[in-house]
DNA sequence: CGGCGTTTTGAGAGAGCTCAACATCGGTGG
DNA sequence: CCACCGATGTTGAGCTCTCTCAAAACGCCG
C-alpha cells in the first residue's frame, strides 16, 4: 500500500526527501515530532535503548514502509530511528497533514482505512507466528494469500523474503515446499504456487 | 486501551449489546458491514475458510479488544467472526460513527491515534517473535515494558498470560525466569520484576 | 476441606536452526 | 563469447533448544 493511496495529494507534494548514511540518526527519543516518514530506499530501524545500554529493536522498516504515524498525535518521538543501511526517506510534515485533515475531513478516511487494514494484517501475521510447525505455518500463509480462485498463490519477492516474512529460515521453507510438492499438496511454478487436493 | 478513550461519546451511547453462545456466528464473509464490535466478555475468532474447507484463524479477540475497525471503510466483511466461547459483544454502528466523524472531524483524531498506536505495538510484537532464544525474547519484552525508572517491570496478568503474549510455553518462560534470577539478571517480586546489573 | 488454576521442576523427543557444500541464474566486464 | 561474481535456490547432517507430556506444590475461593 503506497503513500499515494492514502496521503492527501497536497500533502504528498509537501514531502521532503532526505538521504541517510548507514548509522545516521533520523530522530531520537524525546525529540519534538515533525511528521511521519516514508522509506524510499534502504532500511531504517526503530529502537529503544534499554537500561543496560543495549538497544531493543521495535521495527525494521524497508522501502515502501511508513513509520511514525503515531507521531501525528504526540509531541515527542518515543523511540530512536537509525539508518541500518544507506537510505532515503521522505518526510511528510505533521502540520501539513493535520491542517489538511482540518480543511477537508474526508481526507482522513483513506488514512484511517490504511491504518485499520494494517492492524488487521499485523494481527494475522502475529496469529500466524503462533503456529509452530513449518508446514502448518506455510499452509496458513498460503490460505491467507491465495487468489480469489482459491488455488493460486502469487509469490511476491523471493522465497527467501517470504521465509523472513513468516518467520522461518529459508532452508526450512525450501524443505517444506519440496516436501509438500512431493506429497502432491502443492505444485510450484515460476513465481506461483498452485494448491492441489482441495480435499 | 478502552473504547471510552477513542470512540466519540455519542457513539458509545449507541452501542448495542449482544450475547453469543459458543460456536455462534457474529458475521460472515461477504455480509454487509454494519459496524465494529467491542468484545465485552469471552472470545471471538476471526477466520477465513481456505480452499480445502479448513479454517485459517486470523485473530482471536478477547475481552477489551475491538474487531472489524476496517469494516467502517468497506461494504462487506472479509472474514468470519465466530464465538470461540460464550461471549458478549457490543456493536457500534458504522453509520453512527461515520456520521459523528462528519459532524465533528476532531472526533476522528483519537480514533486515528488509537489505530496508529496499535500498529506500532503490533509491529513491535512481531519483531519480538523474530527472536528465537527464550531468554533474549524475554529480555526484549522486559526492555519494552520497563517503567520509566528503567528497572521495574510491572506484570499485568499471570506469568502464563505473558507466556502466551510473547509466544513461549509457560514452562519455558518459568524456566527462563528462574535461570535469569539465579544468574542475578533479574529479581522477582510479587507482580513485579526488577532488572539488575545495568552493566 | 476440596477443587481449580497457577506455579514449578523433570525428562525426553522432535523440529527447526546452524553450518556447510553445491547448483543455478543474471548481470558485468574483459 | 566466456569467465567471474554475487545472490538465490537446494540439499545434507548434526545439534540445540524449546515443546510436550507428567507430576507435584502452592494459593485462592467457595
Amino acid at each position: 500500500m503506497s503513500v499515494r493511496d492514502w496521503l492527501p495529494t497536497p500533502v504528498q507534494a509537501a514531502g521532503i526527501e532526505r538521504a541517510l548514511a548507514v548509522g545516521e540518526t533520523l530522530f531520537r527519543v524525546g525529540a519534538p515530532t515533525i511528521g511521519l516518514y516514508e522509506i524510499v530506499a534502504g532500511k531504517v530501524r526503530l529502537a529503544r535503548v534499554d537500561h543496560s545500554g543495549r538497544e531493543a529493536i521495535l521495527y525494521t522498516a524497508t522501502a515502501g514502509d511508513t513509520i511514525a504515524e503515531a507521531s501525528l498525535f504526540m509531541s515527542t518521538y518515543h523511540c530512536d530511528a537509525i539508518a541500518t543501511t544507506d537510505a532515503v526517506v521522505r518526510l511528510y510534515p505533521k502540520a501539513a497533514i493535520l491542517a489538511e485533515f482540518e480543511r477537508n475531513p474526508r481526507a482522513a478516511q483513506p488514512f484511517m482505512a490504511m491504518l485499520a487494514r494494517q492492524v488487521m494484517n499485523l494481527r494475522t501475521r502475529l496469529e500466524q507466528r503462533n503456529i509452530r510447525s513449518a508446514r502448518d505455518r506455510l499452509r496458513h500463509y498460503l490460505a491467507i494469500n491465495v487468489r480469489s480462485d482459491g488455488r493460486t498463490v502469487e509469490l511476491k519477492g523471493t522465497v527467501k523474503d517470504i521465509a523472513g516474512d513468516i518467520g522461518l529460515t529459508h532452508e526450512a521453507l525450501y524443505r517444506t515446499l519440496a516436501q509438500m510438492a512431493v506429497d502432491g499438496e502443492i505444485k510450484r511454478l515460476d513465481g506461483k504456487i498452485i494448491l492441489l487436493q482441495p480435499v
